[in-house]
DNA sequence: CGATCGATTGAGTAGCGTCAAATCGGGTGG
DNA sequence: CCACCCGATTTGACGCTACTCAATCGATCG
């Protein structure tokens, strides 16, 4: 498991990109002691949604997603999770999202009743967790022009940018991309075959390259004027 | 200007829902002093992109908007604000969106070098601080669903089902609507005609009647139902 | 009473979804 | 090592939902 799992996502360290929530040696100290290391096998549930938040994680390895789920099977993924990442820390009583595993996952949990007792006498702690908050938040409401106002092409051109900047850095311009077409579609609210077919229409234009599990990227410059941000 | 915002929207009372970020009368108390009341006319800027997060605000009486715009003109409302709805509280650093008055608001407006510094002495305030921005991440998450994934129907009756949670209480079924149909249309991901057409589709199965200022809600459980939630 | 802005309705169309078939690739067993 | 199988991906054909463009209606205001 772990070999397989390097090959897609190196284990590597946990932070390179600047995000608000990789990171925080002050406050995560606080935590690190009540911490244990878990393991998720892909396609498996972490949480789901309903249940009380008994716990929160923090990606060690692999790639992990939020998902809701409609009566009828239609699905939007909220966001997909990296290394450094925290998961099931903004819901608050209880879940409201199904937590998954997309590749095999490492993660490093602790009890939300501690983060909060904690987060209760060190403000250091609550700012934090509101930076956290903060910074998804932030996320999501791009996400909400992406899907309210975008076309395919926009979408996916933003979306191939977006795994750029938050997956680890491989091979210059090969964006490693551990979901399938179908978690793709669900997180930019399109069909799967749309998704095919307007990564075909980029590779046409030379745009990108479509690789075994990944995307090269041959024209940033073209995918930033199309992502419209 | 008071007088015509009454019929809009009544001043009266602060929270009458069991919103998460309406009162904590505990955490605001530490503000409460530092605060001026100011008024914004409708369709006026309260905040812009860009800018920095000098203030933030709390909605007295009124309807205020937050809005993403393109390049092109294309344009994401994400959310709408009420009496009692914090403002501006949610970006760290810089406002990420514009927030604008949809009508006539009176605010209550404190400094956010205020608010930072009691967040950081007082953990109450700083856990109260992420406690609204995981009620506004919660609530974009869902309106994910909404756009990613619903039909014009679905989003329409889901839209007045929000509404009609989140306003004051009027004449029973009447849900006031002081946004306007392209405000609608930007927040739900529409076409301000798909947004007039489905209207007049859900008035002729008799679920609501269109009315001057307002929609009438004639059969909730078939608007529930229609609503996917 | 005319002007103006928002809302509504109509006609035609485009983009994306659905259904279906073909292809690819990785894993398995002989 | 190779043939086969199965799920994921890709491609094709077609249809429908929602968009665009345009005209009309209605209400408010000077």
């Amino acid at each position: 498991m772990q070999t397989a799992l390097r090959t897609v996502r190196p284990t590597a360290t946990i932070s390179r990109i600047p995000k608000p929530f990789r990171a925080a040696p002050g406050a995560l100290a606080l935590l690190e002691q009540f911490g244990c290391t878990v393991t998720v096998r892909r396609d498996h549930a972490i949480y789901g949604h309903g249940e009380p938040t008994e716990f929160c994680w923090r990606i060690l390895t692999g790639c992990a997603r939020t998902v809701k789920l409609m009566e009828d099977g239609r699905r939007q993924i909220e966001e997909f999770l990296w290394p450094g990442d925290l998961l099931g820390m903004d819901d608050l009583g209880t879940h409201y999202s199904d937590g998954e595993a997309v590749t095999d996952l490492t993660l490093r949990r602790y009890p939300r009743r501690i983060v909060e007792a904690q987060a209760e006498n060190h403000a250091v702690l609550a700012l934090w967790l509101r930076t956290v908050t903060a910074a998804n938040l932030r996320f999501a409401h791009r996400h909400l022009v992406l899907l309210g106002r975008k076309t395919a092409v926009e979408r996916i051109a933003s979306f191939l940018l977006e795994m750029d900047r938050r997956s680890m850095p491989t091979d210059g311009q090969v964006v490693e991309l551990p979901m399938n077409r179908t978690d793709i579609a669900d997180h930019l609210g399109l069909s799967i075959e749309t998704v095919c077919r307007t990564l075909a229409y980029l590779q046409r234009e030379g745009t990108v390259a479509i690789l075994r599990s990944g995307i090269e990227i041959r024209d940033r410059d073209a995918l930033l004027e199309l992502a419209c941000e």
